[in-house]
DNA sequence: CTCTATCTTTTATCTGTGTAAAAGATAAAA
DNA sequence: TTTTATCTTTTACACAGATAAAAGATAGAG
């Protein structure tokens, strides 16, 4: 909840992905080139905040995420209804499948989605 | 686009929410107070950014968004869409009416809103 | 057993963000 | 016209985030 960074949700990212991961192959995983050390320096802070913990795995570190996605996702979504779209869940749901690579497919989905909640809702 | 900081998106708030604004009347939409010239600098660094532009108003400067409100959610969501739900804008949604805060009655708006969009997309 | 590749740890720097005091300007009140 | 309240500008500082070089450790290859 503690809000992560670009870089540390970077690698969150790819740790809730993969289940866990060593340095080098969040190295891998990473779009951009950073140092070895930068990896693991994020990591570090992201252990201090309680994200990660690790295991010896051979020679080296092997990460495992302690928070989920939701978590993080939570307190990041609830900043954009409220701040962007002034509280309005329907506007930032409505925005994100104005997207034009959304395929009708999906937003079925979605939709399907909300019918089944609003199912358990009414009883 | 340029990924607002946390005071910054507190600010273009306001603006959006009010279509413009002068520092004393930002100051006090704020939640947390904090000092006039702390306003200033922030709107000053938005405005570097090329996010709002100023006219002179009586004795102050009257501030306007130079940026949409989608503009700001739309990198924000992409972002959590591809790193905190790998891709998936089906498990945001789903994420997001999951809170117990929200009423049936907006699940519902949402759901015609997807609705509609599905009758326009079929053409 | 020594070397080498790969890990971790230590240490440092640079930039951006957040915050505001103090100084300078000015319109309106008195 | 002097004062006062309100604005803007200048200047500063501390902290967090991002990055990585260099030094220290070690498992496995030869």
């Amino acid at each position: 909840m503690a809000q992560l960074t670009r870089r540390e949700l970077d690698l969150m990212s790819v740790l809730w992905d993969r289940g866990s991961a060593t340095v080098a192959e969040i190295l891998d995983r990473l779009a951009d080139k950073i140092a070895y050390s930068t990896v693991m320096t994020v990591l570090r802070t992201l252990q201090a905040k309680g994200h990660v913990r690790h295991e010896q795995d051979g020679k080296a570190f092997r990460f495992y995420p302690l928070t989920e996605p939701d978590e993080a996702g939570d307190t990041a979504l609830r900043r954009i209804v409220s701040k962007v779209y002034q509280g309005s869940r329907e506007m930032l749901v409505s925005r994100l499948v104005s997207d034009e690579e959304i395929s009708v497919e999906e937003i079925r989905r979605i939709k399907e989605n909300l019918e089944q909640r609003l199912k358990e809702m009414e009883q």
